[in-house]
DNA sequence: GTAACCACTTTCCTTTGGGAAACTACTATC
DNA sequence: GATAGTAGTTTCCCAAAGGAAAGTGGTTAC
């Protein structure tokens, strides 16, 4: 027997996935993410950055991110004050995932386009 | 320089990624997989095994399992008919992806809530 | 003082995903 | 002839995701 595995385990094998499916999943997180990985990001640079995504979606976004601790906010006490996102260290700890995936998607469009 | 990459790369990456999230999302189509790759079975008893899915939307998920070659629909040709839905051997490519969702997510979950 | 920039928020709308229930066409059993 | 099972489809409905456009409250440049 090479992989037994009990009910109980296959799942939490499943809460799993489906709990870092929800942090990634959406039209806009991953590219927000890759982003800020490039460099940190004041609000209207992601605008410029990241096309298409609207101020509303952007905002959103960015605190489902901050609550992840994938993202950090930094507040800068100038005069305005300026805002800046960045990447946090921990947002590393997706690389794994995200090299499996782009892996996996690559395959698979060429197994069922190509 | 540790890993440098172009942003075209990155973005080749993004969409790769995207792709597959596109296939393994949504509520139900992870459950199915998983239950045929634990056995083969029919209509019905995949309604039993996947707790609260409709039969349109369980129809509507094999298909696209079914384009994406995950899951294989065999016609038995007995009196009536009996069609057996089964986890196809290219699925068993899911397995480093799942694992690799699935150690992510559990260690997410302790940073995030516990 | 007026025009523009920054970091958003609010409102309204459309699209998409998914659930409930009924229905279909066929066959088998009592 | 009535009931039940098999493998779905059809219809209607609701909720969540996401887009467009306008507004907000502050500051700075001209």
């Amino acid at each position: 027997m090479e992989t037994e595995i009990t009910k109980t385990e296959c799942t939490s094998n499943l809460k799993n996935v489906i709990d870092a499916l929800y942090v990634l999943n959406g039209k806009w997180k991953l590219p927000i993410v890759l982003s800020l990985v490039n460099s940190p990001k004041r609000f209207n640079e992601i605008m410029k950055d990241v096309e298409g995504i609207s101020p509303k979606i952007l905002a959103q976004e960015l605190k489902h991110l901050e609550q992840n601790e994938l993202v950090v906010r930094n507040v800068y006490a100038t005069t305005p004050v300026s805002i800046v996102y960045e990447a946090s260290p921990y947002s590393e700890t997706l690389k794994d995932v995200l090299r499996t995936l782009s892996d996996w998607g690559a395959g698979h469009r060429k197994k069922i386009i190509g």
